[in-house]
DNA sequence: AGATAATTGAACCCGCGGGTTAAAAATGTA
DNA sequence: TACATTTTTAACCCGCGGGTTCAATTATCT
């Protein structure tokens, strides 16, 4: 209303300016951690000051934090253009575990993000009270596709939603965290498109193995080879 | 020889020195990165002074990386203890992932260096030279397996060695790596003995799945749910 | 216009922490 | 004993970088 008539006839923008120095400093923060950002280094990627971080965002630790949030909700808000409406409960389940590997692809940033959470013990994650109900939406994805295999007879009952979204995460997560390491160690290989390729596929096969009562229509959903398929 | 006998009787031992500070530094630097440790903090830690983590290991980095290269092979060698000689290829590889997981359980340190390493883009790891023979090694026996376990025909032909090596470790890492925002997020009940042992059981599973010519034996191997079995 | 509040720039402060200097002990050699 | 080498201590240096001061500018309201 009265805020956004301001905001228009401004030359001076806050929102901007704030938008500006958040996404230079989501890149620093994402490259080199809390400790290994220097704050100069963002003002300089920015169209604006040190001077202004400071007056928008306090101080270092308020503006990682600010960064972290506004990443977190933009990733998962990302997930929620996934819709698996109407979809049969294991195709459903591949679906949502291709995405969210592709999808994890896509945010290398926000992984780093989550790294350093980590190293950190999530101290600053768990300030955000905000994430729960994004959290739980996601495990409500995996719950309602866990109850919809069992109820047509399809999915084991003894499965854990929490669990399945934890395997679902893994391969996520790992393929892009720890991409340095791996391909240091063991080649390059996996890394491009064919490996991604067969890195998805054999994760599929593999948590579909987990769900499925009757594991012997697994080559039917997806054949580890699929140029026999 | 000379230098064996001067050491037995000196009292100022410099490889007892080093090494006291190698045991500090790794616990400093796995807590708080490199940016985020302060070589006075490790100082406090050992029975030496600042100045002589200068005086033996040059600088900061360099530090680090002994740290590194001295955790890498203490855990790496830790690895040599498994003997999968003689054990049918289906039980080995069971084997071999069940002790890839508690290993990894075991060195959360290692982990958390890999982790900052990750997060450096690898930078320092890709100087350790040393470490292309361990890394064969490690290759090596997920090879032995398939290879075994395609000429009993137990295996499908088409699985790649690295890839399997990529499974393993995904789950076996990213159930020690994430542990602190996947909690955060999901709650601590993956994380106890049961939640554990039933991640455990189901990476087997999935494993195996992705693996076995043979889907059907899947539920011999590795039940679901081990009440039943 | 003039009062008031929001935004910005330039220069500055200061403590933390990586790294050094210099010289003293400890050990070894002849 | 004299002398060289290695190990250790205590004190110091100094620049980097997080955070501040203060005043100038810009915009808004009446």
């Amino acid at each position: 209303m009265e805020t956004r008539e301001k905001s228009r006839k401004w030359k001076q923008n806050p929102e901007a300016v704030k938008a500006d120095i958040l996404r230079v400093a989501r890149a620093e923060f994402a490259r080199s951690g809390l400790s290994g950002t220097r704050i100069e280094d963002i003002a300089a990627g920015t169209k604006t000051s040190k001077r202004m971080i400071f007056y928008y965002f306090q101080d270092k630790q308020s503006l990682y934090e600010a960064v972290l949030e506004d990443c977190y909700a933009e990733v998962r808000g990302g997930e929620s253009e996934l819709d698996l409406e109407g979809l049969r409960p294991d195709v459903a389940l591949r679906a949502l575990l291709e995405f969210t590997f592709d999808h994890h692809s896509r945010n290398p940033e926000f992984i780093r993000l989550v790294m350093i959470e980590n190293i950190h013990e999530a101290r600053h994650m768990q300030k955000m009270h905000a994430l729960a109900a994004k959290n739980e939406r996601a495990i409500g994805v995996v719950e309602r596709i866990c109850k919809a295999g069992c109820e047509a007879g399809l999915f084991r009952e003894d499965i854990s939603p929490v669990a399945l979204h934890w395997q679902i995460s893994a391969v996520s997560f790992f393929n892009v965290a720890n991409r340095a390491t791996f391909s240091t160690n063991f080649g390059p290989e996996l890394f491009d498109e064919a490996g991604q390729a067969l890195l998805r596929r054999t994760a599929v096969r593999g948590i579909l193995a987990s769900v499925l009562k009757d594991v012997s229509q697994l080559d039917a959903l997806c054949p580890a080879d699929p140029s026999l398929a």
